[in-house]
DNA sequence: CGGTTTTGACCGGCGC
DNA sequence: GCGCCGGTCAAAACCG
């Protein structure tokens, strides 16, 4: 489980970063739960999600997924949870607004394939 | 080579 | 006041 002993380096000297980078968490947008039964968690939706982070929760035996979109001016955030009992059941978080154009044609082609087909 | 991914650790808020 | 949980970031490694 352990990869180098630079991080032990870094326990004990704690550098200056993670400064005071508070977001103000304004009710902006809600959050917009999309439950999907899909045996994969990344459904594509015409965007591209770089996966930042996963910890398992205790309400869950499944780890949990966090996604960031990386897109130029579209910072939105996806959240990907496994259902305990229906590992083909994932709920999908999805929190901001995309400012990107409309999603492209391929998602009237595959994602949106399976999701209309679903009509979560 | 770039981008992306993976794990660990830390922080912040809330509860009791 | 302290503990716990959830969430995020960072670095390194890996893949195309």
């Amino acid at each position: 489980m352990k990869r180098n002993g630079d991080q032990n380096e870094n326990l004990g000297v704690l550098p200056i970063k993670m400064k005071k980078i508070k977001a103000r968490r304004k009710v902006r947008e809600p959050r917009f739960c999309f439950k999907t039964m899909s045996d994969v968690d990344v459904l594509d939706d015409g965007y591209k999600w770089r996966k930042y982070g996963q910890k398992v929760v205790k309400n869950t035996q499944h780890p949990r997924s966090y996604y960031r979109c990386t897109q130029d001016n579209c910072h939105v955030k996806k959240r990907v949870e496994r259902l305990s009992e229906d590992p083909r059941m994932v709920i999908t978080t999805y929190e901001g607004r995309h400012i990107h154009s409309p999603p492209p044609d391929e998602e009237g082609s595959l994602a949106s394939s399976q999701l209309n087909n679903f009509f979560w």
